[in-house]
DNA sequence: CCAACTGGCGAACACTGTACGCATGGCGGA
DNA sequence: TCCGCCATGCGTACAGTGTTCGCCAGTTGG
């Protein structure tokens, strides 16, 4: 500590506190600092003194605004679910096409802040931009023809398929961040115990190799939209009323 | 602190150790205890110092056995897995329920215990456990007629959809035991909201009126059934090479 | 029989979330 | 114009966290 930091002894010679020219701490302005912070830094290096400091502010002054830590991540998960808006194609007969899109657009607002995935299984999530998200989407199925009840399940299934399949996906990236390594890296460390996993596991073995020299970022998409098709696949039918497939 | 828990003055009054009979601590042992505290206790109740004093052990004793406290998640993580076996059904024509059966044990899993949610989304996993799930369901699904790769796509996304599906149900479930209310208690105390919700959000709030007699239990399982069918016909109808439905 | 090694542990460190109480300034009313 | 109130910021403090280090007892191998 340097002579600078110590408090000063004589009351008479303390500064008078600057002035507020404005609030300086808004409940939005914290939200989006945090989002900032767990963009750049990752999930691990979000604490409230951190926090604070980015703002200019003690790191109590946040609870002034703000619970927990807790709310404050619920706050952030919305806020950048906030990206993300349920497009409306005009004709009903291209809900597949809305589904789709809605579905491409919140794997990618994952991907854009991959923190979230360790987030979303920890905390049931009823945040106002989810929420309409939800309704937007209800509606797009309900006017191409699925009942409610089976409009909102289909929407949970095509969600859960996203969240589960792009959680993994950010978490396997930012593993892959915090290892400092890059993809190419990590299969070339991997080749020595190839062998080993292939007579232990000769599919898994099979699939590594066949996959080693394609770009990951297109094979993760091409995953993903895989998954996808199947999803809308089996909710085309349904809509239709028609039989299951053999 | 009393008189009896401070140090021992002299070197000769203290007491010798212990005779060590077994080991005591071997690393399956402490994984296990692990599993147990969070099945107890939650995600936040883990702690080095907690369960090491559940194994009469000092904290700092784990970390002869285990690297960190993540290294200790990733194995209780894989632990559970290995409660999952996946079922082999000799006709390669019941693929589809062999399939299923190895969605509905994952679910089972997660929701036993309900604190893998959280993990899931902030590791990548690839424990022994999961991997030999993963071979075998793999060759279940090659034997039925998919190419490797296809196999591979398909297990994706059925993995996907059960971990996002099970996953915010299981978030929505310990956030119920943590706030100490029923879910009627929760659905009585949000009937005030509705009104408000209605306007904003009809179909949330149709749906919320809709479920509000249903058991809930039985809601999510159908629920999750539901999206699995989907997902399941979509693979079907791969299979078959059938065309993309209207 | 001694040496090396293993496994357990107490103390310490840097940090965490958060409760409490004080200080400060702006604002509404007299 | 002045006074009192109240919202807001913040310093301090506390209980806990994960993890490192060095010490020590016991076992094992030459």
């Amino acid at each position: 500590m340097t002579a600078d930091d110590r408090p000063i002894p004589s009351v008479w010679a303390r500064p008078g506190r600057e002035k507020r020219e404005q609030p300086a701490l808004s409940r939005q302005q914290i939200v989006a600092e945090a989002v900032r912070l767990l963009d750049a830094e990752g999930v691990d290096a979000l604490s409230m003194r951190k926090l604070g400091t980015r703002l200019g502010a003690g790191a109590t002054s946040l609870y002034r605004h703000v619970a927990n830590k807790d709310e404050l991540v619920e706050l952030a998960v919305d806020e950048v679910f906030g990206e993300l808006r349920a497009p409306d194609m005009g004709d009903p007969e291209r809900w597949r096409e809305a589904t789709a899109a809605c579905a491409q657009g919140l794997r990618a607002v994952i991907l854009r802040h991959p923190w979230i995935a360790s987030m979303l299984g920890a905390m049931a999530n009823y945040g106002p931009n989810l929420m309409r998200l939800s309704e937007d989407l209800l509606g797009t199925l309900e006017t191409a023809g699925f009942s409610l009840a089976e409009a909102n399940s289909a929407m949970s299934a095509v969600f859960a398929y996203v969240i589960g399949m792009t959680s993994s996906e950010a978490a396997w990236l930012t593993m892959l961040a915090r290892s400092g390594q890059s993809e190419d890296e990590w299969a070339e460390r991997l080749k020595p115990a190839l062998e080993g996993l292939t007579r232990t596991h000769p599919r898994l073995g099979a699939l590594f190799t066949a996959h080693a020299d394609e770009d990951p970022v297109r094979l993760r998409e091409q995953e993903f939209a895989y998954g996808l098709d199947r999803i809308l696949d089996g909710l085309a039918l349904a809509r239709a009323g028609g039989p299951a497939p053999a």
